[in-house]
DNA sequence: CTATCAATGCGAGACGTATCGTCTTCCCAA
DNA sequence: TTGGGAAGACGATACGTCTCGCATTGATAG
């Protein structure tokens, strides 16, 4: 009844190398070519060591991005969301980077598959969501209601809704690929976020 | 060599077998345990006739989808894109009816099925890009051409980018779950993709 | 304070099952 | 007579579970 492995005697050496082996095959073999045994092979570990810590594939790719995340974090010198006061150039700041971020070969194959597979796994995507992308959402919430509060927006606006507009055009362009994703889609997107498409006129 | 099978010989009896089979397990098993024997056996088919005319079960759901896109388009009295003259109310109307699309049970599986392994294959999701979202996109960017000749838009407004606009936050509360769909949603999307979210005042 | 020892995670890999994609066989219809 | 279809055998691969020693750790006994 090995229910509760006594995570205290974990090695994190093997934790490491389990979550470093994913991300290099996920980049370099695709997410269906990951595969638990290879992962074990190339961490030197043991599939147990692996099912006994995780439930599914899919969860060491997450706790994988969850350290990439981690890391860019503090080496990327990321000083958290810009707030000069001049909204539409913050905005268009941190959407760059995610363009930036989104077309970097290193966080675009596991961010594909995590995505995909949370899409198909309710339990997996509310994880990944919870874990990933709301702390990202919850920042630029915290920027537009900063905006509203200096009398930028409509007091009415519903902030949620706001930030949607903004990752949600990036998000299905990246994810569907129905279009290249550049630095001036994100201008435009943020220009066009905050004036609208209507003739003012 | 047998490259290129007689199509004119195919069994319209078994390519109908095989995509209700495929639509049928998607919905009640989920796309992982959507394998091609079980599609086969469901069927009646033997696993050479699937192999034989699709390169993959991914290829097998997308064409399953695209029967079931036009068995709506002429059973549900689909009448193009409504066009009366008020932009906002034929903008909700249709997103009200891809909400209801989105959380119909009946095509929520094979969809989220095909985005997800299209995020991941370029190749597939090239296709169904092309042949399942892009014509859809295509009637919502000549809607709003038709509003921008009609002096409602800006004359310089990049279609494309609006057309994003609506169906990206749309599909990315979809996708990702981060708050349920509603007719409200669709309503206040229109609404603030046309006025845009900063203060007018 | 040290020497034992039980407990437990780890590396390795064997095991039976499931599905893969290919193939062979026989059958049937054009 | 030709070529697709149904059925399923076939070797390969990955699954998830398991059983081995081995190494580390924390408690117990001398």
């Amino acid at each position: 009844m090995a229910k509760t492995p006594d995570a205290s005697r974990r090695s994190d050496r093997s934790r490491r190398a389990i979550l470093d082996a994913a991300l290099a095959l996920v980049g370099e073999a695709g997410y269906d070519k990951l595969t638990i045994e290879a992962i074990a092979a190339r961490a030197g570990v043991g599939k147990q060591t692996i099912y006994r810590w995780w439930p599914s594939k899919a969860a060491v790719l997450l706790d994988a991005s969850l350290a990439l995340a981690g890391d860019a974090e503090s080496e990327g010198g990321w000083e958290g969301f810009p707030d000069t006061g001049d909204l539409a150039a913050d905005l268009k700041h941190v959407l760059r980077a995610t363009v930036d971020q989104f077309n970097d070969a290193k966080y675009e194959a596991p961010a594909r598959a995590l995505t995909a597979a949370g899409a198909t796994d309710p339990a997996l995507g509310a994880e990944f969501t919870a874990k990933l992308l709301e702390p990202q959402l919850a920042l630029y919430e915290a920027r537009l209601r900063s905006a509203r509060e200096a009398g930028q927006l409509a007091e009415d606006t519903d902030l949620r809704l706001a930030v949607e507009m903004l990752v949600g055009p990036l998000t299905y362009r990246w994810l569907l690929r129905t279009a290249p994703l550049t630095h001036a889609f994100a201008d435009a997107l943020v220009d066009r976020v905050l004036g609208g498409i209507a003739k003012v006129a």
